[in-house]
DNA sequence: CTCGTGAGTGATTGGTCAATCACTTGATGG
DNA sequence: CCATCAAGTGATTGACCAATCACTCACGAG
């Protein structure tokens, strides 16, 4: 094994790893159908050491959900960070650059989806729930927008989200066309192939 | 064969009573996890006469999810209608009333976002494609908006899903200000007390 | 009456899955 | 050399669920 490391103890570093796996499996079938066992295979453990590492199902989801709304919020700063001292408008511009460039390989969008239609389970609506703030207020505070505009973002955030989850992007029909227009797009690189 | 009856076969008018009955329910759970059972308690039947009236579970899935966009493109045709002849954003102004009339009650429109959930079962993608297609080719062709206009109604109708969902609409935090301000929302009425 | 048919159900089957528990292994330190 | 503790697993339990099938019941026609 790879001990020596001081600052994670070896049980923290597992639960690092099955928290990465979790956002890429769950992101495929959702909460409900996905089964512990599928995250367990990707982690390469046992189904059994997932529950030692967390209480319950739920809790890697939501887990799985903070990490990806953390990892939103990076990118959005990122964004930021490009377009000091510009308008709101071109701060907020590039922040949907760099989240459209996040989302290229779909897990973190997926997941996302998945997490919102299953927020008849308390925990996951919570995490939902705490996700968006953060994101809202972020988006917000750093761009120095307005709420209008800040909302305007946060919507076409969602649509962004339709289209990708029904896979529009390639679609040559003219509704498609009419939602996909002008909306940035990072075609998707190749997946793993087992 | 039949008896020249009212219109519908016994049969055929079962069929349409389950189906009101699963979208109230898929709305609540979601496609994997509700059973059939939950749907057949609601119609009041047997779960094993739901299997004899469509042949699968996917199938029922999908028969709700078509009556659904067709509900939803009835209503802004009916909001369509008293705006005939105003400008394009006012036509589409009022498609939005009336389909924040429509998802007043939650379950159109969780159906519709447990089933942008569900896209991984091949019927059920095809069946959302299906469906957006039809409400934004209407869109577009009724009320005679550019397809930014008709881009803008779809993003905003998605943001609109993400607070019902969130029921975003009572949390008195800025940023949840942010994301509601403007978006009309009929108070939702208070449903079953089985 | 009785035959045929469509409506509707009970019981079962085969499978999946969250969660638990008893167990093995390996490293560390006294 | 042995005691301890963390890492990690196999096997099992108990519940749930899609789908199937053999069956009953009511009713209209001949």
């Amino acid at each position: 094994m790879t001990t020596q490391r001081p600052h994670l103890s070896t049980a923290d570093a597992r639960r690092e790893t099955v928290v990465a796996s979790a956002i890429t499996v769950f992101a495929r079938s959702g909460y409900a159908s996905t089964p512990i066992a599928a995250v367990a295979e990707h982690a390469k453990i046992s189904p059994a050491y997932v529950f030692k590492l967390f209480p319950a199902k739920v809790a890697l989801f939501v887990a799985a959900l903070d990490r990806c709304y953390q990892q939103i919020i990076d990118a959005l700063e990122d964004g930021a960070t490009k377009t000091d001292g510009q308008a709101p408008a071109d701060v907020l511009d590039a922040m949907g650059a760099s989240y459209a460039a996040l989302i290229a390989d779909r897990d973190l969008m997926m997941l996302q989806v998945h997490a919102q239609a299953a927020t008849d389970v308390p925990e996951i609506a919570e995490a939902v729930r705490r996700g968006i703030a953060r994101v809202t207020s972020f988006a917000q505070s750093r761009s120095g927008g307005s709420p209008a505009e800040v909302q305007r973002f946060m919507a076409f955030g969602q649509l962004c989200h339709l289209l990708t989850t029904l896979d529009l992007f390639g679609v040559d029909e003219p509704w498609a066309h009419s939602l996909t227009e002008g909306i940035r797009h990072h075609a998707e690189q190749g997946g793993e192939t087992p």
